[in-house]
Parts: C-alpha cells; sequence; structure tokens
DNA sequence: CCAAAAGTGTTGACAATACACCCATGA
DNA sequence: TCATGGGTGTATTGTCAACACTTTTGG
C-alpha cells in the first residue's frame, strides 16, 4: 500500500521511524553460455565492505527513476556490454531481497533481475564505465561472492532453469540466428543434463512460434560435420506443453 | 548492489540525490475462494488520496523488518484474520513495484505477495484493528482500486493461475481436511474453466504427496450426495508433471 | 574412408481425454 | 424414486523416450 500516512494507524503514530529512510537498489544476474558452461557476469568491488570480491553489478535508484530503467542504466554504465544489446535486453524480475542486516552499513532493500544474453566471442568486458572490472565467471566457480548475492545467484539460476521448461527464453542465449544444435547446447548446459537430441529438435519444431527456419540459410559448426540449418526466435513466448526437464529422483 | 557509496560512481558521485528518501511498503494480494467465485481482500481507505476508494492490505516496512515480515504484520494488524491463520499463512513474493508516479505523494517502492486463505464460513473481516474496514470482494466485482492495485491484482490472479498448474497450492484454498470435489472446485473457479471430474480426481490421486487420504473419515457436502472421502495437503510441493490448464486456442 | 555433426524413422510405454456407468445419500 | 454429488472403468488418442539409421561435411 503505498504512503499511507504514517500517523494513520495508532501502532505507528507519530512514530518518526515510519519514516525511516530505505536505500533501494537494483541487482543484476546476467547469464551467457560460453564454452559450455553457463557464466555470471560480476563486478570486482573497488572499496569496503567486500573490497576486492566479486558482486553482481547493480546500484541505486535515481529519484524518478523505475527499478527496471536502473537496472538497464546500470548494466550499461558497469559493464562492457554493447549498447545496443542493453537497450534490446529483456531484464526479468527475480524477487527483492530485504533482509535487515543484507548491507552492515545501511538499510538496503535491493530488487534482483534476471537477464540472458547470447555467448560473445570477445569477453564482453571492455570498455568504458567500470567495465575493466567486469568479467565473465563459471557460476561454478563463483564464491565468495558479497552480500547475499550468493543467495541471489542461487535464487537466479534456479529462475533461469526453470524458465527455460516453460518459455521460449533459451533463444536469447543465442545469437540472432542459430542451429538447433546451439539451443539444444543451452538447454543441456544451464540444466547440466543430457537430452535426447532427436526427441528434443522434435519438440522445438513442433511447437508453433518457438523458432522459424531462415530460408535457405545453413552454416558450419565447428567446422567439422553436416552443416545446419539456421533459425531464428519465433513470435511465440510460452510453451505449451512444456519442455520439463528430466528428473533423477523417483517419480515420472 | 547493497549500499555501495553514493560517491563511488562519477555519475553521481556528490550527487545528494543517491541518498533520497524512498519509503518501500509491502501491498497483499489474498485470495480465498468462496461460492464458486475467486475473492479478494481489500480494504476502504479512509483518507485521501483515494479516501472512500478500495485497495489492497499494506503498509510500510519497520526499520528492521523484511518485506515478508512486514507483510505477516500488516495482514494481522489490517485484517480481521485468525492470529493462527495469518502466523500459519504462506506468502509469496509476487514482484516489486517502483514506477515514480505510483503514489502521488511520495516515491514509494512497494513489495507485492500473494496469500492463498480457506474459505470461511464467516466474513473473515471482524475484530480489532481496521478490520472493520477489510471486505471480501469477488475479484470479477474489484474494479477502481486505488493506486496501481488494480495492476497488482491483475498479476497476482495471472500468478496464482499459473501456479495452480505446476505446484500443490491449491489446497491453500482448502480447510485442513477436504475433499476432492473441493478440490476440484477450487481449480476450475480459479481458472474459470470446466475441468473432467473423473480425470482430474485420477491426476491429483496419481501425483505421490499432493494429497493424503484421512483414514476412514468421510464427510457429507451439501447435505445431498454420497458422503465424500477427506484428504490433507502432502508432502509435495511440486507437480510432476504439471496439471497444465485448458487452452482455449489453436495449439495444443 | 573415417569421424563428426545434422537430420529422419520407428516403436513401445505411458499419460491424457472423453465418455459411460455405478454408488450412496437426502428429500 | 429421483436428484445430486462421489467414485470407477475403459477405449481412444496423443505424447514422449529410446535408439537405429541416413546424410553431409572436413580431414
Amino acid at each position: 500500500m503505498p504512503a499511507r500516512d504514517p500517523h494513520a494507524h495508532d501502532s505507528y503514530a507519530y512514530d518518526p521511524h515510519a519514516f525511516e529512510p530505505f536505500a533501494v537498489t537494483v541487482d543484476l544476474a546476467v547469464f551467457t553460455v560460453r564454452a559450455g558452461a553457463l557464466h555470471v557476469l560480476l563486478i570486482r568491488r573497488g572499496r569496503a565492505p567486500y573490497a576486492g570480491d566479486w558482486a553482481l553489478p547493480g546500484g541505486f535508484l535515481l529519484p524518478r527513476e523505475s527499478a527496471e530503467a536502473a537496472a538497464r542504466r546500470e548494466l550499461a554504465e558497469e559493464t562492457g556490454l554493447p549498447d545496443r544489446l542493453v537497450a534490446g535486453l529483456r531484464l526479468d524480475q527475480l524477487r527483492t531481497y530485504s533482509e535487515p542486516d543484507r548491507d552492515p552499513r545501511m538499510r538496503v532493500v535491493s530488487v534482483a533481475f534476471t537477464a540472458l544474453v547470447p555467448g560473445l566471442p570477445e569477453p564482453a568486458a571492455e570498455g568504458g564505465g567500470d567495465a575493466d572490472r567486469a568479467r565473465w565467471v563459471p557460476v561454478a566457480e563463483a564464491r565468495g561472492l558479497a552480500f547475499d548475492h550468493a543467495q541471489i545467484l542461487a535464487d537466479a539460476r534456479e529462475r533461469v532453469g526453470a524458465k527455460l521448461e516453460y518459455t521460449c527464453l533459451a533463444t536469447a542465449f543465442c545469437p540472432p540466428e542459430f542451429t538447433l544444435g546451439e539451443l539444444h547446447a543451452v538447454y543441456e548446459t544451464v540444466w547440466d543434463t543430457a537430452l535426447d537430441r532427436p526427441n528434443f529438435r522434435r519438440k522445438v519444431l513442433a511447437t508453433p512460434g518457438f523458432v522459424e527456419a531462415v530460408p535457405g540459410a545453413a552454416r558450419l559448426t565447428g567446422g567439422r560435420g553436416k552443416p545446419a540449418a539456421l533459425y531464428r526466435p519465433g513470435p511465440a513466448t510460452t510453451l505449451h506443453p512444456p519442455l520439463l526437464r528430466p528428473v533423477e529422483g523417483t517419480q515420472r
């Protein structure tokens, strides 16, 4: 409930703490698939607390800026990602982290986002701003993160895995035109499971609007093997029926 | 990124706005199923802005309180829901609303939650606090809400519908012991679709841990018809494979 | 010719649907 | 005995997993 008058309720009538200032920030978990491993974009902190540690990119909301806008701005400022890519990037809210002691200095509430970008040929974290401190790090090796960023990263990883099941978001990990082999590799990498290639292929092609063929085009992948047909992302956003992760446990 | 020193970055070095205070609130979309319709818990506002309009319950975070804790506290304070129910209630973060002008008076960032409660015999919105201003309203009739609460409500409704597909959350709409007919009615009400009863029944019973039979018990439902067996919520939290909403469109 | 990667076919297990049908209770 | 809601059976249909197989390229 926005801005109810802090004097409106007995339990904090005239309580100055009702105006206690909160800092509001955004944090970004930006993922990519490189060299067969899921990577996350991290920034090395320059000052205390957690100086020298790795952290998720992010920062404060400006006074008249939504969290989405702040996330996009911070991503452009703090990382070396190309402007065109950041402008067209899809940002998904993950959740908001509001534990009172998550920052040792003051009360900070942070809205976390996830984003998926294609694997880039060059290290991507180059250029102006704080970009020299930005790096792609395999999620398996991302340890000792500042603040509660390990938790955010874990939540984000789980969310991304789940989203691949029932949305068409996997194509966001691929370049504008991609082969089904590349899309297959995205699923296997994010889920860390083997998927039967022929069945995966059929499933993707049977879902209307997931991908659409680029007429006549083909590409040699890795120089070896038969050239693969190219596809573009289709207009669909959700997968019906979903493409479920195989479960290790007892059921199904 | 929590509490980065606002002087740390050139673009707002020494900018006092980096400390611009934000108010942080929670908003709650609490749903129940009553008389075959999905209802949401609303509060009638007592003062401007939007005086006299209906709004979602919610309020400010206290200085050392997480959003989850604030949501639970506000729910207990503002509504007549029984304390036992509020204490055991499951709260799910929906998303955070941060548009700069969503409150006409000041900058307010609000973390929205959803919660599901069983249909209560009595009107539920009774007792102390602001409870006399609280009411269950059918979502179809909830119009003209204060602030951006119509948007929050729409998002919450969609999320709840989606969650029924792949989680066991539907039992939260039912009393501690319930019949499969009641569970069936929950799905039909929330999704606003007819579901084949025998198939629904088999699906639920075939999902391990969704529900477990209460030994020997049976209940007359509505006085008419055969007494139905009683079930309790099981230990499972997710539905594998999911119970998908029938789609009206072309696909599937 | 061989290795590697793309792409097709086939089959059996299983799950979801659309029904028809029986059972227990109140009026 | 009828209406009402609970509960069971079954045939059909479709989907998914497993795996054998063909095709096209580079070396």
